[in-house]
DNA sequence: AAACTGATTTAGACTACCCTAAATCTGATT
DNA sequence: AATCAGATTTAGGGTAGTCTAAATCAGTTT
């Protein structure tokens, strides 16, 4: 029941979950992008995370993988411990949001559930990282939320951030110069149809914006009218 | 030159730190049993430290090892993590000092040079851990301490604790629970030469306290008068 | 239905750690 | 000087991860 699993498996099903987040099933290929691996080395490492007792995942041969419940709850385990973490260095030690991701990545693995409790309480149980995103319950539920990229929205619609998907620092400090983070609110002024380019006016700024995909596929957001 | 170790070589490293801190060589054996490892594993991670770029470690076959000044600044970086992160965790977090080790060692691996500098900066740079163990300098020199365990004093000496060199939380609350924390004054009554046995009162306390060596040699103090 | 393409798996090798069992060395004792 | 005990190293094997190169599969196109 209590496996422990080394911090590899952990990245592993971290990355399952985030890329079977649609319902789908991952594949190798998209698996290894992601983990900076060879496919050949994600196939090694699947056998071996789908013999586990219990079993973490479920994995057909050249159809994809998916997570167990079992396999869920170790994924949420460590996106908890994640979240928490980039909240606390954010909060408590002065990180910018562009800075928190990489030290978490580290650290994620190590702490105990003491820890994870005490900061947490420290924190007063946050329910979102200084990116907007969700942080899993103590019972390992991803609270729901809306996942509207902004690429989505077209001319006349009014919206705030929600959230900022994305962990590359220098896309993150460019999003933070052009003041587009969190609780911010927005109005769509136009959309260009070829290069998909959707230009926005942030409230409380001059000037408008005009932003590819790179970004509006990556800041999710609420509409409000 | 700015080699990564792995989690391992780290704890050997600090190990061997440890264990030549007389100026001895260490030795294979105690090694072994420090690290909960077998010899045979020793011996051959000793081979591997003793050829890295730069070399780490003094290697002589049958005549225990010792850290070249490269291995010893990396042992110390390690500790430099260790005794700031059980303060950071003892003062910021409520950890109780018989939790803070374990904690500690796993996350003595993996934090940032940039985690550690803000940790002792929210500290106010200490000097000492909750044990009162010194805690190296950023230039990883380990400040000098009087390193006089209890079991040398003897009847009629009063003493200032120091240091409770232990890492077990059994002996750790037990000493918590007999009030021998460093900055506690105490004087010896008694001493058995047979058993070694040392008999004390601690200032403000109203009963003696026989203690064996198990507790005599591990709690450092300063002699006063 | 055959062929092609891209994704995937297999095969085989490498590193870093661990182990046990057997051999060997060192230093003390006779 | 030979022996002996204990410490240490060697030999050989195991696991978990990585890789490259070669083979194979699945789905589309012809």
């Amino acid at each position: 029941m209590k496996n422990t699993l080394t911090h590899a498996s952990e990245d592993y099903l971290k990355a399952i979950y985030a890329l079977s987040a649609n319902g789908a099933a991952a594949n190798t290929t998209a698996l290894a992008a992601r983990l900076g691996v060879a496919p050949a080395s994600v196939t090694g490492m699947l056998k071996r995370l789908a013999v586990t007792q219990p079993p973490l995942i479920v994995y057909r041969k050249h159809h994809g993988v998916t997570l167990t419940p079992a396999g869920e709850r170790a994924a949420l385990e460590i996106v908890r411990h994640h979240r928490l973490l980039e909240t606390y260095l954010y909060r408590t030690l002065g990180y910018t949001w562009d800075e928190v991701h990489e030290e978490a990545c580290r650290l994620e693995h190590v702490i105990s559930e003491d820890f994870e409790e005490r900061i947490a309480e420290a924190l007063g149980h946050p329910v979102r990282d200084p990116h907007g995103e969700p942080i899993p319950t103590r019972e390992l539920t991803m609270p729901p939320f809306e996942a509207v990229p902004l690429s989505k929205l077209r001319p006349g619609q009014r919206a705030v951030v929600q959230r900022v998907h994305a962990d590359d620092p220098a896309l993150l400090r460019h999003l933070q110069r052009l003041g587009l983070t969190p609780g911010v609110g927005l109005t769509v002024d136009a959309y260009d149809e070829f290069d998909h380019n959707l230009q926005i006016k942030i409230d409380a700024q001059a000037d408008p914006l005009v932003l590819g995909t790179a970004i509006t596929d990556k800041v999710f957001i609420e509409v409000i009218a």
